[in-house]
DNA sequence: TAGGCCATCTGGTCCT
DNA sequence: AGGACCAGATGGCCTA
């Protein structure tokens, strides 16, 4: 997959080849994007045959006068214009959502360095990642908040965390919100979390046996 | 070859 | 009215 990262521009020259960008996009492998900019409810196996029959010999039967009025075809420029500013839009947008997850994916720790996790596990594992950085804030504050405990009688006193990071489900998965049922949290296993395991992708891959 | 992941297009809906 | 956001559809690439 070769992606060549363009910086867009928002009006007019778009419309003239954003569709230039990914050589694998869907569009650019038709023969024509104003065909299916013309038919925009259609999907693009719909375009070929009955429909583009039918157009053909209409065009023949009318072809001098009573053709698409001309507002017809205004309105048809101006929808194609729309659609095609849109699909820019909404290309923007993704490239946007994916330079967010790239910069997520910087400050997780993943192991090997060049491991890239998906769009999925990335948000998966940013959420067990916080969680744990909170949960070892939290202990650390147990710590030096009360001095007459000691760190070996803090592993007993088992603190109820707010996630089961260590559950191969993600806690969050069912509603997006944290799950008060907990497992065992304890310092060992958020350096158990810290621990390089060994995994195909990632030692912090979610989905994959360690979290979530 | 099937399944996973991804980019893109598209129409609908909501918001400003 | 136009833009942002969303979800479904589609097709390409990659890997087991």
């Amino acid at each position: 997959m070769v992606l060549v990262k363009v910086e867009y521009r928002d009006e007019e020259e778009d419309l003239i080849s954003p569709m230039s960008i990914s050589p694998q996009s869907p569009a650019q492998l038709c023969s024509s994007d104003d065909e299916r900019l013309l038919s925009p409810a259609s999907s693009p196996s719909s375009l070929h045959g009955k429909e583009q029959d039918e157009g053909s010999k209409r065009s023949k039967r009318s072809s001098r006068s009573r053709g698409p009025s001309r507002s017809g075809e205004v309105v048809m420029k101006v929808k194609k214009t729309r659609r095609i500013k849109a699909n820019n839009r909404e290309r923007n947008r993704m490239h946007h959502l994916n330079s967010a997850l790239d910069s997520l994916r910087e400050v997780l720790p993943t192991l090997p360095e060049d491991a890239k996790l998906t769009k999925i596990e990335t948000l998966r594992f940013a959420h067990n990642y916080i969680w744990a950085l909170s949960e070892t804030l939290r202990l650390a504050d147990q710590i030096y908040d009360s001095p007459s405990t000691s760190p070996s009688s803090l592993s007993d006193s088992s603190p109820s965390p707010s996630i089961s990071w260590a559950s191969t489900s993600s806690p969050s998965s069912s509603c997006g919100s944290f799950s008060p049922a907990s497992p065992s949290s304890s310092t060992s296993d958020i350096m158990d979390y810290w621990q390089p395991q060994d995994h195909h992708r990632s030692p912090f891959v979610p989905g994959r046996g360690v979290f979530i």
